[in-house]
Order: structure tokens, then C-alpha cells, then sequence
DNA sequence: CCTATACTGATACTGTCTATCATTTAACAC
DNA sequence: GTGTTAAATGATAGACAGTATCAGTATAGG
């Protein structure tokens, strides 16, 4: 809603600061591609994004900047159902995502319990953590209140 | 250890029982297959199966084949951490895995909570889940006790 | 301004996976 | 067995995402 309108303007702004603050040069492209990317109210990916975009921007700009962008966690990547990758605006810190799969929206899920589940379960078996990866799929709030088509 | 050897001469079986179950024809092709990945310890690529096999079986019989067990549950996709898409003997129904980083086994995980932790802090978010993907990594018990280089 | 260098984008390439389709082969009835 | 039909195969070509190279360009910092 109005929410995704407001939070767009300023993700332009942090894309932007996030390559300053590391040492990158503010170029036209980047600027060019920072807009766009705050545009997007769902994730995306590269191809997408680049057919938003002028064609003299080139492919190889697109995906660069977006792997510098995942790297300085402004972006994250997301892992749909259909194993396809897409990106999206993030915040910093590891998080995972209640990603809806009829309107496409996604939420973050953060502070929950799940870490602490997953420790535990690993020592069960020996396993020693590192990392993981996790992505929740199903129906948002407003598709399931909708009465959208179930699962 | 031995259990490795043992799973893998009936996994040869139990690929050939799932196709027939399907109504798929026993072919040449299909035996030479279900052969070769009942002899992989380790998740695997489908080019990485190919390399293993006669040049003589075409690319695309593979593919097909592992795309008609992953649907009749017989294997399962695994994501690395990298990205890259590997297929594993799977038992049946939903489960996940405890993925070595170091030597690359794998175990299965279930009969864990973190299902239930899922539904419940997805009801806090009014979101009805109907799925999720969850890959954890780490390093398993002989790679962690062996004292092998650490995360 | 001037200079060093980070950045860009055209091009070509890699690697994974898919579509097409003529040929082959298995399953089943006889 | 033999015949018939539909499934399966594999060669080929191609779609597609992503990467490497590199000469030319634009930026930051003096």
C-alpha cells in the first residue's frame, strides 16, 4: 500500500549510500540502476530489472552492480518455489522470507526461533553449523483474507 | 561407511520400481541410469552424473530422467551453498538435509520442530504457509571430530 | 584542469538446460 | 514369435543466465 510507495523513495538513497560508503564511484549507471531498483515493491530479477532499464545500460553493469549490492546487503537474493533467483530490497542482517506465492509480496521474518531450533537439532546429530538457508512459502495475509484460489 | 555401500545396491532397485510403479517403460537408458546414481555417495550434478556415463546416453535422456525422479520422489534437489543445484537419493516425503561443507556428505534431517516453529510464527505474521525450503551447512561429525580446517 | 584508475558496455564466450524430430524400442495383443 | 502403436531415445540446434575480456570513458582527487 501506501507503505511500498514511501519505502521506495529512500531505498534509492541507501542503494546509493551503501556504494559510497564502500568506496564505489557514483556513476550515471549506478544511478540509473539505484532508481530502479527502488521501483521494485516486489523481488525481482536481473533480466527483469534490465528490460526496465535503457539498453545502453549494459548486462554486464546489471549484474555486477547487483552482486555488489548483495554483497553490501542492501540486496539479498531470494530463492523462489520454481528454483528460480530473484533479488530484493533488504535489510541488513541475516533474516528469512515469508514469500507469497500468489501476489508475490514477501515479508521478513526476523527474531524468530528457528536458529535456536536448528542449533539444537545440529548438535543432535553431531553437525557443526555454519549457515543456512531458508525460504517460506504460502499465502500472505491479504491473499488468504482475499479468499485467493487456495494452495 | 558400510551403510553407504549397502543403501546404494538396493537404491539401483528402488529408482527402477518407482519408474515401473509410474507406468515408465524400462529402457536401456533408464537402467544404465538408475545403475550410476545408485552408486553416487554424494549429492551430484546432473553433468557431473553424465560424465560417468557412456557418451553414448544422450544429454537429454538424462535430464528427463532426473526431472521424472525428483517427481516420483525417489531423488531430491539439494541446494549448495553456492548455488549450484545437486540431486540425492531421497526418502520419501518432506525432510531436509545436514550438508558438509567440508567432505560434501549429507544426512537427512526429520522428524525435527522446525516445522512446528514455522506454523506458529507464520500465524503471527497472518500468513498461511504451504511450503518452505530449508538447507543447512556446516560439518559433520567425523569432519568437526577430525579436526579438519574449521569454518 | 590533469592524471591515475575505476568503471563501462560491446562482444564473445561458457555452461546448463530445453525443444524438436526422425529413428528406435518396449509393451501388449494376437 | 510377429505386428502394431505409442513411448522413449539421442543428435542437433538453440534458449538462456551469467561471466571474461578489453579498449574506450568518466570519475575522484589533487
Amino acid at each position: 500500500m501506501m507503505a511500498l510507495k514511501k519505502r521506495s523513495v529512500s531505498a534509492t538513497d541507501r542503494i546509493l549510500e551503501a556504494l559510497e560508503e564502500r568506496g564505489y564511484r557514483s556513476t550515471a549507471p549506478r544511478r540509473t540502476l539505484a532508481a530502479a531498483i527502488g521501483q521494485q515493491d516486489r523481488h525481482f530479477t536481473a533480466e527483469g530489472l534490465r528490460k526496465q532499464l535503457p539498453p545502453s545500460l549494459g548486462r554486464a553493469t546489471v549484474y555486477r552492480t547487483l552482486k555488489i549490492l548483495v554483497e553490501a546487503e542492501v540486496l539479498c537474493r531470494v530463492l523462489l518455489e520454481d528454483g528460480d533467483l530473484h533479488y530484493q530490497l533488504s535489510h541488513r542482517g541475516h533474516h528469512h522470507h515469508l514469500l507469497c506465492v500468489h501476489c508475490g509480496s514477501s515479508q521478513d521474518l526476523t527474531g524468530c526461533d528457528i536458529e535456536d531450533v536448528l542449533v539444537s537439532t545440529s548438535e543432535r546429530y553431531g553437525f557443526e553449523l555454519s549457515g543456512h538457508w531458508l525460504e517460506v512459502y504460502g499465502r500472505c495475509r491479504e491473499c488468504a483474507e482475499s479468499g485467493a484460489a487456495a494452495a
